[in-house]
DNA sequence: CCGGCTTGCTGAGCAACGCTCAACACGCTA
DNA sequence: TAGCGTGTTGAGCGTTGCTCAGCAAGCCGG
């Protein structure tokens, strides 16, 4: 460093977890403009104020990297639609439909970005991708008090797909009311899973 | 080039069009193996035997390059599963399911492959299967003869997604039978189409 | 046989990116 | 104030996407 001029001395040093913290924050900020797995590390250092090396430090790779922020992604989508215990279990998947489609209508694009980045290329994203569908099967499945089977389990699944889908579609270009795709969702999961 | 020995002959000159082709072939060859946008110009142009600027002289950029893969996959897909046009409509969907599902049974790995690298990431590639399903939603609603309202259309691709999901599953662990699965799927159809 | 043209094709090299490593410096405690 | 743990950095290497100037294979008119 030159002499007369003491260097830029703002970056504070910072408690491991918080560092790890604000890394993974900045990766959800970016999460709607980018594809997860093409967020590169110097910009997100460069955002944080940090240099690459320091990045490296926390998350040994960059995929490391990436799938801590889907992870991030995924929770945060998971602990806002899970049911609230108190309601009776008839109601709880209708609730959990109804805060689905509240959260993609209020994140459009940055929930549209991980449902694409989920299903695509990277094993290791599809992975947490997959883990937080089977998480939601479960709740679903003990939500609507019924046996846990392998057919079952492909057909909630596939529903997940259909209401993805769907509610993508319809956010972008609502073609009917909120309540009739929720009555809609709701029709179909119960005639697919009750047969 | 060294003095004493003639440099490698064996590799050939070829039309333009013959390279072409002969890319994008090894691009569907490395499909079940690479999510298509990790395909390395490297990789492809080893096996092609050539440099990699020529592959650039083809293909102005990477991109370019793994769309016209995508694009190839798609159109495989599609002439396989196109109903034969002496078909009567009604029958003509029952026929596309069909030969959906053979497909998906027969080439597993890059069928999937080719799914998941679709609705990932990367925007160009998206554009191409959003393209196909584009499609096939208007062979679809035709050979239905069903009139093509915004409604339907988003309700018969979100169908797409069950299916296409679905299928994945069912090749992977069949939990019911073929003739059942085929019959699930109308099923849904039909009644998401008549309502 | 030869000069010249078209065009398929190559090698050297640059910039960006993931990743490594040795060392620095901040701020706590003795 | 010396010492120490640890948050942090800069220099640098290998790979990969991409550029560019120019070579050479095959075909033409003479």
């Amino acid at each position: 460093m030159t002499a007369s001029s003491r260097p830029d001395h703002r970056r504070l040093r910072r408690s491991a977890g918080d560092r790890r913290a604000q890394l993974v924050q900045i990766g959800l900020e970016l999460l709607p403009t980018t594809p997860v797995q093409e967020l590169t590390i110097d910009e997100v250092a460069r955002r944080a104020g940090i240099s690459r090396s320091l990045l490296f430090h926390y998350f040994a790779t960059k995929r490391e990297y990436y799938t801590a922020v889907t992870r991030a992604a995924a929770d945060l989508l998971m602990t806002h639609i899970l049911p609230e215990p108190e309601t009776p279990s008839g109601e709880q998947v209708t609730g959990m439909l109804d805060r689905y489609v509240g959260w993609v209508e209020t994140f459009r694009e940055s929930h549209l970005a991980f449902v694409r980045g989920a299903g695509g290329g990277d094993p290791w994203v599809s992975d947490v991708y997959e883990e937080t569908r089977g998480r939601l099967v479960d709740v679903a499945l003990t939500a609507l008090e019924l046996p846990d089977d392998a057919l079952r389990r492909q057909l909630v699944l596939a529903w997940f797909a259909f209401t993805e889908d769907l509610v993508a579609q319809w956010v972008l270009e609502p073609a009917m009311s909120r309540p009739e795709l929720l009555e809609l969702l709701r029709d179909v999961l119960d005639r697919l899973v009750t047969r």
